[in-house]
DNA sequence: TTTCAGTGTTGGTATGGCCAACATAGCAAG
DNA sequence: CTTGCTATGTTGGCCATACCAACACTGAAA
């Protein structure tokens, strides 16, 4: 969660770790990105985003398999999934082949709203860059890529 | 909170940008810096270490300037410095100037918890930063001090 | 047939960042 | 002095993100 108000000073010891500077970053970032949701995201949030953007890009898939590839746990799945489907944005129906299973497709209007959203977010990175020239806009987003690579274990199939 | 386990796939709308690459940055250092305070922390977690570093750098002072001056809130700062005074690690006074104002001083036992805990934190800088060469991460920070510097409002004075 | 892994759900936890209300203390004007 | 205003510390709550635990049930392997 963002800590909207940066404090005034910070201690020194504080504030030139990597760490600090990190999670101040991503305070600013999530700041931005929950105001652009708040004005123009017609109530839904990121883990409506994530899980629109997975269905248009992979096509229909299962709760579970959902959750596996957008690292949103189960339980929240769920949640955010009614919320979408509520609003005809998606469609769960019983796998044939498993009565156990949800088969999730996106709708017309889902695609409709992640294009709108698209836009928004598109606006919101904008904002986030604003104090870098283009040169260092690339730079950094190579940095995080490759602070990130490493992590990212690789994928062992599924979905 | 960080996302401990990253999707296995992230969807391309999403992968590249700025604020998804910030918040998964933010994950992996805030699991790092979690992981670090668990297994070497004491029990203390990050407000703990901002307020003992606040008062190791400023001096004595009262919570409301602590609070200002960490950008925690009056509130947090009460119950975090609660925990820290249990523990000996600072101790409250009365301002006599002013009787409803506490005055909070580190102990000896704060300041040697504190250098403990700066160990800890480097070493997790360490980690945090593994994936990248020292020119490089000396970009990465310089890139974030300058996304952040238009925000800091600049200090209006107090404490 | 008994077990076992996988599924969707409900409900609960923890943390960090917040806000609101309160009693009281000091200050400033009247 | 007394009436207000502001500041302080405290309590208790809220919300969001990211989790976990337990459940009932399905399908398939043993």
């Amino acid at each position: 969660m963002p800590m909207d108000h940066a404090p005034r000073r910070t201690p020194d010891r504080v504030k030139d770790r990597p760490t600090w500077l990190i999670s101040r970053t991503f305070a600013r970032s999530s700041g931005l990105l929950a105001a652009g949701f708040e004005s123009h995201g017609s109530g839904l949030r990121s883990y409506h985003y994530r899980l629109l953007a997975a269905l248009e890009e992979w096509g229909p898939a299962s709760q579970a398999d959902l959750g596996r590839g957008t690292g949103i746990d189960r339980s929240d799945v769920t949640a955010a999934l009614s919320e979408l489907e509520g609003r005809g944005l998606v469609e769960r129906s019983v796998d044939p082949r498993h009565k156990r299973r949800n088969i999730v497709t996106i709708t017309p209007a889902g695609i409709a709203q992640l294009l709108e959203l698209d836009n928004v977010i598109d606006g919101i990175q904008e904002q986030v860059l604003k104090p870098l020239t283009s040169a260092q806009r690339r730079q950094f987003i190579a940095l995080m890529v490759k602070l990130l690579a490493a992590d990212e274990p690789l994928p062992k199939g599924s979905l």
